[in-house]
RNA sequence: CGCGGGGUGGAGCAGCCUGGUAGCUCGUCAGGCUCAUAACCUGAAGGUCGUAGGUUCAAAUCCUACCCCCGCAA
């Protein structure tokens, strides 16, 4: 089938590669976001799609706003057959779901309807979900509502990160849309709407959900260090000699137990950093300190000693 | 030139302001103690102090340029 790929993040990658590789399809064009200015010195990247299609000589487009009708029309003249949209990042005007003669395709990081929205991988982990999986739909014009072709669940892991997720699932995402094509081609594919009462939103992340809140239980505070590892990083501070200094905690074990004042330190040594939450506690292994480098916690203890009392999380 | 912190034996840090024997906590190796140990004791090895220049009798420390890492911000 003739092809319009849309997609920016890093989990559309392993689908793209699928499709520029098959021989029954052809990708006709990439439309992916402009570069922007990125990490500590704001200069310019383009999007890892674009650096992949670039190798493959596919026509790129990256309009600031796909909105515009000068962003529209270059891909109604490439009469697709479908388009197959995955982690753009703008949301998509009526005009362009009309355009595929075939249909507008959607992958979604998670088992609709629950957590629609930007950031699904981190809803299930923060939410503790046992299951998740990928999610092929409809594209329509509200936010992750479009009926639903077909799905790939997968288990999480009891210890698993988004960042474990994120690239198991994105290695779902090619199988999981050569299939919907080939149901489509076969004229065969299914098409289940959404259960409205069902669905659960999960908004786009900022730094500070990553703050930890030392007074819930020890569970939800473990879901928030797995959900936010790698990105944004659950964090909390700690008193310093220059003043409390922001720390992020990429991993944790379970501890249980009553410990005493949540968020208070309750034993430090090279099995990690102790300390009490709401109900129970976590054993922090491994952490960075603002402007160091991320390490186990028994080596931030050697040149960073914190005293058993200390109380995490002040500012 | 977006703001800021940092590069010191294998690891994490101190020392730099106020130039002049390389320090701390670990790890490693050897020996000892112990029924035993992740515990304890003794000893040892291991560093051109990010790179290149400059100032100086003397530079980890002061000056200049560059490279790399990280936090904030995006």
């Amino acid at each position: 089938m003739r092809i319009i790929f849309m997609g920016t993040g890093e989990i559309g990658l392993p689908t793209l590669r699928a499709l520029l590789e098959s021989e029954s399809h052809q990708v006709l064009a990439c439309v992916t976001q402009p570069d922007k200015p990125v990490g500590r010195h704001q200069e310019l990247q383009p999007p890892a799609v674009k650096k992949l299609a670039l190798t493959h000589h596919v026509p790129i487009f990256q309009p600031a706003k796909i909105r515009d009708s000068n962003a529209i029309d270059p891909l109604r003249f490439l009469r697709p057959d479908v388009i197959v949209v995955i982690a753009y990042g703008q949301i998509l005007p009526r005009q362009i779901l009309q355009i595929p003669s075939v249909a507008c395709l959607n992958l979604h990081a998670s088992l609709l309807p629950r957590h629609r929205g930007a950031a699904p991988i981190h809803a299930a982990i923060e939410c503790g979900d046992a299951e998740t999986g990928m999610t092929v739909m409809y594209m329509s014009e509200g936010l992750d509502t479009g009926d639903v072709l077909l799905e790939k669940r997968l288990r999480i892991g009891r210890r698993e990160t988004t960042g474990q997720l994120h690239d198991r699932l994105a290695e779902l995402a090619p199988g999981a849309l050569l299939e919907a094509l080939e149901l489509l081609k076969r004229g065969v594919a299914p098409r289940v709407p959404q259960e409205e009462a069902a669905a659960t939103y999960a908004a786009k992340l900022s730094r500070e959900n990553g703050r930890i809140d030392w007074g819930v239980s020890r569970e939800a505070i473990d879901h928030k260090i797995r959900s936010m590892n790698p990105w944004p990083a659950a964090f909390t501070s700690v008193p310093t000699g220059d003043g409390p200094k922001k720390l992020k905690v990429f991993s944790s074990i379970l501890h249980r137990g009553d410990l005493g004042a949540a968020g208070t330190v309750v034993r430090a040594d090279k099995r990690g950093i102790l300390v009490a939450a709401g109900s129970g506690g976590l054993l922090l292994r491994d952490v960075q300190l603002e402007g160091k480098k991320r390490m186990s916690a028994r080596d931030f203890l050697l040149g960073n000693p914190v005293p058993v009392g200390t109380l995490l999380g002040l500012e």
